[in-house]
RNA sequence: GGUGAGAUACUCAAGUGGCCAACGAGGGCAGACUGUAAAUCUGCUGGUUUUUACCUUCGAAGGUUCGAAUCCUUCUCUCACCA
């Protein structure tokens, strides 16, 4: 059996707030006397079809519960994602399509899985229970709150004085959020910082409804990027996806600093933070070096979302590439002409973007052939294969004839 | 609705008739050094094999001029103050 305090500890993690920290350890407790399971309530707007990293952050939170008695209720918000929650954004948003909605959820269960344990979550759809709420239903619902108590709400308050206009319907998403709380009778829900109106919304309506518990709220902070400062987002280009290849994913872990990586390990391990702290200390007093803390959490992660030999294959392709500077094994071989000018050939492969950017790369000495630095940009392809090499990482083999 | 300010490359931001493919900073890419870390130094950062040249670009469309990012006209959008 477990320790409950190594078990909160463990929890406390990395959580940017917890509210309720007594009932949290009443329910351990609860399980660990009497065997008695709780629910974790984890909801996601099935909006996009991918997820990275940055969202698998709380999941990785839920995920420990289900060490400890936690019952996940996954949460896909199907009704809620046709209204479109508010958050960040400061315009309204467009509704979804419902095929879209639904093909968007299965996708994102196929990923989820790969963290949470199957035999311990309930998939659960809030259309299920919102489509019957009905009008007078959704009326009592909207009796429980108030306008000022919206507008307290970071994200309406400065779009109110702004004048930027909110839809009715926006002040009816958290609502109907904190009512999956009130139908679900969850014991614990998680989620972003960003959520933080949202979770407390459903601690509140399950008080308003009288169903003799109070939800304990988790907020998990928001993930940094590859780049270690802006938060990990698809737009910024700086973030790993759960989809990417175990090459992919492993390099760009390793790509990340030392100083972030022992966020990533807080955020993202599923390691104990025992476990952790020694590895900080070892570190620090160098009796391990930084780069195999940053290797081992890299296989942790990559191993979490493809497999043990799939993650082991792609460190030593790494170490191969990398360390001693060999040629990958894979890479894509392409034909041209006999007679191509070089730089042409480097943009219709797709190694570059413009022959301009191809004859800058070449002066600077960045592109190999066989190894052997480039030096004529003028240089004409003769028949035979070549092995093409720009900058650190792209590759590609060359047949001419 | 009224008045004023503004729109320049990935972002911020100089440039107010020719020296402008457009200062500078950030970011990015590449080279050296390394652990594909950090820090540092260096180069590059619109396109085209006419490469000390040519072509396209400074919100959009017209115009003035030998010549326009820069001047004029109209339009579109953004911001600030007032109502």
């Amino acid at each position: 059996m477990f320790n409950i305090e190594d078990a909160l500890n463990d929890i406390k993690r990395a959580t940017a707030e917890i509210i309720d920290e007594k009932r949290l350890e009443k329910l351990l407790k609860d399980y660990k006397e009497n065997g008695k399971n709780y629910f974790v309530k984890v909801g996601f707007d099935p909006t996009s079809p991918d997820i990275h990293l940055g969202h698998t952050v709380v999941l990785q939170k839920v995920a420990l519960f289900q060490k400890y008695g936690g019952i996940v209720q996954l949460l896909v918000g199907d009704f809620t994602a046709m209204i479109g929650d508010p958050t960040g954004k400061n315009v309204m948003r467009k509704p979804l399509k419902k095929e879209d909605v639904l093909k968007n959820a299965l996708t994102y269960q196929e990923q989820v899985f790969k963290i949470l344990d199957r035999e311990k979550t309930i998939v659960v759809h809030n259309s299920q229970w919102l489509n019957d709420l009905g009008s007078s239903g959704i009326i009592s619902l909207c009796m429980n709150q108030t306008v000022a108590r919206m507008l307290e709400r970071d994200d309406f308050e400065k779009r109110y004085k702004s004048k930027t206009p909110i839809a009715i319907s926006e002040f009816i998403y958290p609502l109907l959020q904190g009512y999956d709380s009130v139908h679900l009778k969850s014991d614990i829900e998680l989620g972003g910082t960003d959520q933080k109106f949202n979770l407390h919304m459903g601690r509140q309506l399950q008080k308003a409804y009288d169903i003799g518990k109070e939800q304990v709220l988790i907020m998990m902070p928001i993930l940094e990027g590859l780049d270690g400062v802006a938060k990990m987002s698809k737009s910024l280009k700086n973030y790993i996806g759960v989809n990417d290849s175990p090459k992919d994913m492993y390099a760009k872990i390793l790509s990340i600093s030392d100083e972030i990586m022992w966020r990533y390990y807080d955020l993202l391990s599923s390691l104990s933070t025992k476990e952790i702290e020694e590895l900080k200390q070892k570190v620090s007093s160098g009796n391990i070096h930084p780069k195999i803390a940053k290797e081992n959490l890299a296989l942790e992660i990559t191993t979490r979302f493809s497999s043990k030999e799939e993650a082991r294959k792609a460190k030593d392709e790494f170490d191969n590439v990398f360390s001693k500077n060999a040629i990958p094994n894979d890479i894509k071989t392409f034909e041209v002409e006999s007679g191509s000018w070089i730089a042409k050939a480097l943009v219709d492969i797709g190694l570059e973007n413009s022959t301009s950017q191809a004859r800058r790369d070449i002066k600077q000495g960045a592109v190999k052939i066989d190894s052997q630095k480039l030096q004529d940009e003028q240089l004409k392809l003769t028949s035979g294969e070549y092995v093409i090499q720009i900058g650190k990482r792209k590759f590609a083999k060359l047949k001419v004839g």
